[in-house]
This record gives C-alpha cells, structure tokens and sequence, in this order.
DNA sequence: ACTGGCGGGACACCCCGTTCCT
DNA sequence: AGGAACGGGGTGTCCCGCCAGT
C-alpha cells in the first residue's frame, strides 16, 4: 500500500487541510490526526515535515500572515480609486476569511501557541497586529492622496477599524456578515476623518 | 470574581476557583479536574451542581455577562460627572479583567460552548455583546445629558469602543494595558461625538 | 459503563492477565493496552497502579521470583522424602512454566528490563539465578541428609540442572517436555552426586 | 562475523552491519532501518536481496548455526589433543559469542523467527541445539580416543554443557565470562565422564 | 453528600516493515 | 540506489462523565 510516491508539495497539502478543517469544523477539530486524515496523507508526514505539531499551527499562522500583507499590497495599490469605504471592506473581508478568525481564536484559547509566535508578533494579536499595520499603511497613502485629513491618525483609526471589524465577524457564527454591515462599521470609524468633515 | 459574597456554597467555591485557573493558568488550563482541584472538592461535586462541564462554563459566563450589566449600572450612573472618557476607561478596565479575555476566548474556541450560549445571546459574541449594550446604554444617558452629540449613534459608537478595547486587552499577554493606552482609544474613538466638534 | 467500583485487586488482576496473555500468545503480545483489555479494566488502571510499563513487567519478573523462591520452600521441604530426582523433576516443572520461559525471553532481549532487574538480581539472568539459588539450598539438604555425596558441590549442581532444564524447556515450542525427558537430564546431572557412586 | 572474506557483496554488509549492531546495542536494536543505516546503504537494498525482515534474521540465523558447525570441525579436529577441558572452553567461547546470544534471545522472543526456523531446526532452540550437537561429536570422538569414558552418553552430555555454559554466557550482560568460569562449569559437566573416575 | 477510582475515547509522538518514484 | 511516504501499532497522557463505597 506504501506509495512510495515523495508528496512534491506535502507542506501545502497540509496546510491546505488544514484551512479546510478549520472553516468547516472550527478550532476545535485541528489536531494532527485530522489534518492528515483530510490532507490523505499519512499521519507521519505531519512529523517529517515539522517539528511540531504546535510548530505547524505556528507556521499556518505564520503563512496567514503573509496573505494578510499580501492582500495590504493589493490594498495599497487601491489607494486614491473608488472610495476608500469600498477598498477597506474589499481588505476586510479577504482579511477576516473565516480561517483567520478560527486562528485567531486559537492563538487566544492556547497558551504555547501564543508564547511561540511572541518570536514573529511580539505586541498585539497576532495577524489581527498585522492587519492593523496593513491597514494603517493604506491609510497613510489615502493620507497622501488627501482622502484622509492630514490630521487623522491613521494606526489609532486602523487599530479601531481592525478591533470593531473583528468583533463583527467574530459575531457570526458561522458565515460572513453582509457587506452592508462591514461598510458601515468603517464608514462609521472613519468618518472623523474624512476630509469633507470640519472641525 | 470579587464577589464579596460569602463562598458558602458549593457553586460560588467552583465558579471562583474556575476564574483563579482563568486568571492563573489561562484558558486551556480549565477543565473539570483543575476546577476542583483548585476548589479542594471532589471531582463528582461540580456534575452535582452542574449537568455537564459546559453548562458550568455557560454559569461561568452568564455570571461574568451579569457582572458585566452590573458594571453598566454604575458606569450608568456616573454619567455627567467627570468626563465621559474617564467614565468608559474605568468600566472598560472593569469589563476586560482577564477572566473576560479568557472566557471569550475558550466561547470562540469551543463550538459547543457557542451554541449552548446562542440561547442567552443570540446574536454577537456573548459578554461582548452585552458589553456594548451597556456601553451604548451609558452614551444614550450621556446623550441625553449632553456631553455627546445628538447626531451619534450610541450603539455605533459603543460597538466601535468595545471592539477597539477587546483588540487592546487581548493584545495584552498577561497583564493590562496601561490605563492611558485605553484613554487614547477611547478617547480616538469618541472623538466624533463629541458636542465641541462641529461637523 | 463506568462502574465506578474500585478494583479491590487491580494489580493482581493485571499481573493475572498478562500471564494469560504471555501462555496464549507469547512475549510479543504483552502490550499495556493488551494486558488491560484481557484484564477487562480501563487503559489507565495499569498507569495508576505502576509507573510505567516496563515497571509493570519487573514488577511480574519479581513476582515470579517470589513463586520461585515459594517452590523453593516447597522443595526443600520434600528433602530426604521419595527420591532425589523426583522431588527436582517437580520444581522444575513448576518452575519451568511458560510464563517463566516467556519472561526471561524478555528479559534477554530488552536492554531496558534488564537494567532494572539489576536491582534485584545483580548477576546472572533473573529468574533463572533464584532458581539455581532455590535448587542449591534443596542439595544442601539432601547432603545433610546423606541423599548427595558430601564432596559435591551443590552451588555448581544446581547451576548445572537449572541451565539444562532450561534448554530443555526452552527447546519445546508450545508445550512441555515429557516428565520422562526432564528425569533423563536431571539424572544425568546428578549421577556423579549420588553417594552409591564411588569415585 | 570475522569471516576475512571481502564485504563485496551487499548481503554481507547487511549482515556485517546486523553483527556489529547485536553486539554494540543488542537485539532490541536490531531493525530494518538500523542495519541498512548501519550497512551505509539506503532502505530498499535488504527488501531487494531478502523475502523479508524476518527472512533476513533467519538467514542471518542459518549463517551463525554454519559457524557454529565451523567451529565443531575445529574443535573435532583437536580431539586428543591437549585436554577435553581446554578444547571445550575454546570452543564454547567461540560459540557463545555475543551474536549468538542475541540471536538466541531474538529466536525465543518473536514468535514468527521461531516457526520460521523450524524448517532447518526442527527441534530444540536454534543454535544452541547445533551447538549442542557439534559438542557431541567432539565427546564420541574423544570417547573414541579413550578421554571419555566409553559408558558416558556424549548427547546428554553435550546437552548439559551447552544448558549449563548458555545460563553462564547470558548471564553476564555486557561481556563474556572469564575463562575460569567456562572452564570450572565444563570441568564439573564432565567430572563423571572422565575415565580416571571409577562409578 | 462527598470521595476517589474507573470507563472509554482521543491525542501527540514515535517506531517499524515496506513500497516505489525519482 | 536513495529516500520519502505509507499503514499500522504502541506508549504515555489527558479529559470527561460516572458511580460504588464511605
């Protein structure tokens, strides 16, 4: 029965499992058996790839990480088209995916796992930290492009916009919430900031 | 958890020895053996009192949503004196003591725990949700006294500062935020509503 | 299903158990899980009952040596009553159980096993040296009683018939060897012993 | 494992490796993956030469009853020579070689080795009964010269010796017995079968 | 009513013999 | 030939729910 066969990608089947387990059991439903179980793999390639299975976790979050910059990138490269309404909810919702929500909520429930990613988060929440500073970034640059007044205080407005979007999504259960609601929760955060409102 | 009530029962002895392991040990650290043990009774006393493990979370957390309205009453009742900032920094405090952070970490982790706790709270994460009720309730009365503009939206505004506040303490591993890290955000957050800023 | 009744015996039951499974199925079937599932108890009872497995197993070898030793009494007893070789043929064959061929053949192969039985039988094989040591005492004996020569040396002896019953036993695969196979060699050993010999 | 032939072949490095691996770190140790990582070659190359694991051993057991034999060529050859005694204890050190005992050990402790080897020993413990009959034919052809006694039985004498000499060489854990102590227990096996003793 | 052992399941980690693609 | 993967098994540990004794 051994395929003998060497899994060209085995890093990413797990982790692609891994997500999928994650948005349709929850948290709770991560352990290494299930992951390889869904990844059809057997259950020592988890080993042979990681140390850990608390180091995979890390690194899963680690690549969520990545995407969260990454879709900061594409981000700011919305800056000064449509309105800056429009672009934040795009961001937010590809941020707050369901499987970010799963980690986030796992990052706060266990203890270890918190403690190793202090090495790559060392203030603040994990991904929520890094989607605030992408979204700080972009705020910036909408700052430049006199979208945003010049006296707004684009992380103190990012952390806001990243801890009332969180709450929102987090709130659902088990889908996303309509893009009404996300559009008004940053419309509401920022509209202090908006240039057209006076002091 | 500083309840003042005499620990004459059986049920306080658990509950309070439950927030002990919270605080202490965090979330993953609370299971039905640490409970009692920390309570130095037997393990078959907390399945006397409480159908099952997870109906002890749910009192668990009911209690800490009822001390949570309980902190709007007074917060309520501070409304018009000192500043409206220095009002919501301290119920604030209040409400993200570390037992909070913990509970709502182990209601999003837990699928179970979530769906017994639907009954209780509908919609929004539970606590969370009541504590932006009670905030929004406080910015009415403050409204309505004047200290924030007519034009706001108190449960808005309320959903923006406890989702801000939530992303300030959990970020916050052991401890607490400074209480001038929270003034900033609180302070950031309201900035809009207040009557001295014409639009 | 729990029945909550505490196993008045639990480390007999077990000791019990693991000798079936030693008789039925061999050396390699002796697992924790296979003991406790052929004992009819939980997996954890052998883990509140012994440190460790390996320490359940020198546990039984002890136990095995204590039934040694008790034959040993047996026999010694039987001194100057029937003949010689007849009282020897039956501690042997007591002796010589499967279980006892089953323990010392996990005793040789796992290093482990070995180093902790060096408590308490410093040198030669476990089992095998009380064994020697038992027989030796019951020629002591039977040289006080004139049924061995008072220059022979009942230590060298018994190492000689313990060693060759051993081979003996040991050289039958599930069963064992004829009472009549096991007189030839004891015999044998001891025809030089025997006082109607003369030099 | 001396053999002085060259390990051209890749068959002798597996058993070289498998040799050396008993005597370093003893039967316990003895797996697929240690002897091919012993050997320096990659996993595959013993299930390319060998049906089996188990195959493997048994060739590897069949290998040492061949040295074993080897040895009873040598050791017939010295009948008549300096004394039985001498010529005993030379041959029973080379045969109680580590190897053997852990291969012995091995035999006795996995079930499937046994039934496999029953196609070349049928009866008796593998080696040893060789062993066993290598010596008796050293003892009928000292019989022959006249150094033992024309009335001893070289079967059950050899049967003693080996019996006794095996309990002697694995009771020592690490290494091997002193001369003296081979030789003390070969002299008492033999004491009765020397001509000068008259019955 | 409390006490403490038990049942049963799951989990992480590890090792083994084996297969077979590169 | 080399080495990754496979399926199975084992150990130690934990957890929850239960319940016979005390």
């Amino acid at each position: 029965m051994p395929t003998g066969v060497a899994l060209h990608d085995a890093r990413e089947q797990l982790f692609a499992a891994a997500e999928r387990l994650l948005v349709r059991d929850g948290p709770s439903a991560l352990t290494s058996r299930s992951i390889t179980a869904e990844a059809g793999v057997a259950k020592g390639v988890l080993h042979r790839h990681f140390d850990d299975f608390d180091d995979f976790v890390v690194q899963l979050v680690q690549r969520r990480i990545l995407l969260t910059t990454s879709i900061g990138v594409s981000l700011e490269q919305t800056a000064g088209t449509a309105t800056v309404v429009h672009n934040l909810v795009g961001a937010l919702t590809r941020i707050f995916h369901p499987v970010t929500l799963a980690l986030v909520s796992m990052i706060t429930a266990r203890d270890g796992l918190r403690a190793r990613l202090r090495a790559v988060t060392p203030i603040g929440v994990p991904i929520l930290a890094e989607a605030a500073s992408v979204i700080s970034s972009y705020l910036l640059a909408e700052q430049f492009a006199g979208r945003i007044r010049a006296d707004a205080d684009p992380g103190a407005l990012a952390f806001t916009i990243i801890g009332t979007a969180h709450l929102l999504f987090a709130g659902e259960l088990g889908g996303l919430p309509d893009d009404s609601a996300v559009e008004e929760i940053v419309a509401h955060a920022i509209v202090g900031a908006e240039p057209g409102v006076a002091p």
